[in-house]
DNA sequence: CTGTATCCTCGTTGATACTG
DNA sequence: CAGTATCAACGAGGATACAG
């Protein structure tokens, strides 16, 4: 993920008249699609933390993700990294405004998730059952 | 992702207050954030489709994937597929009343999207170059 | 037309050890 | 404390061929 750029930036099919959303929604569910970022994010939601109480709250993550997660955050702006040269050294982190605004907007899907987690779990029994 | 259930029904951490909401929309991006499923769900958005329609306007996806994602999508219940028993067959794929439910909440983020796009480009570009 | 069945490649994740 | 450096393992995704 942090290597090269997914392949979004491709020119709408000619003749077709509305796939900006596809191309765009899928964006965001790239930066987000992650098995953590999501999880970084939220915690992050709640103010500055240093690396290793992003390590422990979020659980189960090993140093060299999360450094790669926060990397990945950092570059497309969501994140902001504040080192102080101190010894040893002290590395805050905090959601830019970019990744507050982002924020407002994934939120409602933990909300629809709340909602609606049972009638997947549901759809998930049925159909799994009918094999 | 297919075959078994991420592990996200694992109990909050004791003593923690909040951190329901970050399971949850974790849980949502698990269902979405692979390569294939929005851009799919897109298509469907505007109504029923045949197999080979969707592989073509989604573009760029192979027959195993496809037919790998529309099964997990129907597994989570958030979409139908109708087989007409005639030959050759037609099977016709349309979103559920959940999945229509579910693309409210996901279009935003696509809006999100197309407004700060920009800005995000413009923040890789300025890490990349500090390196 | 709508899939299965194989095979293969690549990226992400994870475990561990080491550094400033 | 906050990383970097390796190495191993796994799964998603892609190419191709075949089937009902």
């Amino acid at each position: 993920m942090n290597s090269k750029d997914p392949p979004f930036g491709h020119s709408p099919l000619p003749g077709s008249a509305s796939p900006e959303i596809c191309t765009k929604s899928a964006f965001v569910l790239s930066l987000l699609g992650d098995k953590w970022s999501v999880r970084v994010i939220v915690r992050l939601s709640a103010g500055t933390l240093r690396f290793n109480e992003i390590k422990r709250l979020v659980g189960g993550i090993s140093q060299r993700v999360l450094t790669s997660t926060l990397r990945n955050l950092e570059r497309e702006g969501l994140v902001h990294r504040t080192v102080h040269p101190t010894v040893p050294p002290r590395v805050e982190y905090q959601l830019s405004d970019l990744g507050r605004s982002l924020w407002t907007v994934v939120y409602p899907l933990g909300e629809w998730a709340a909602e609606h987690m049972n009638e997947i779990h549901a759809a998930r029994a049925r159909f799994d059952q009918a094999r």
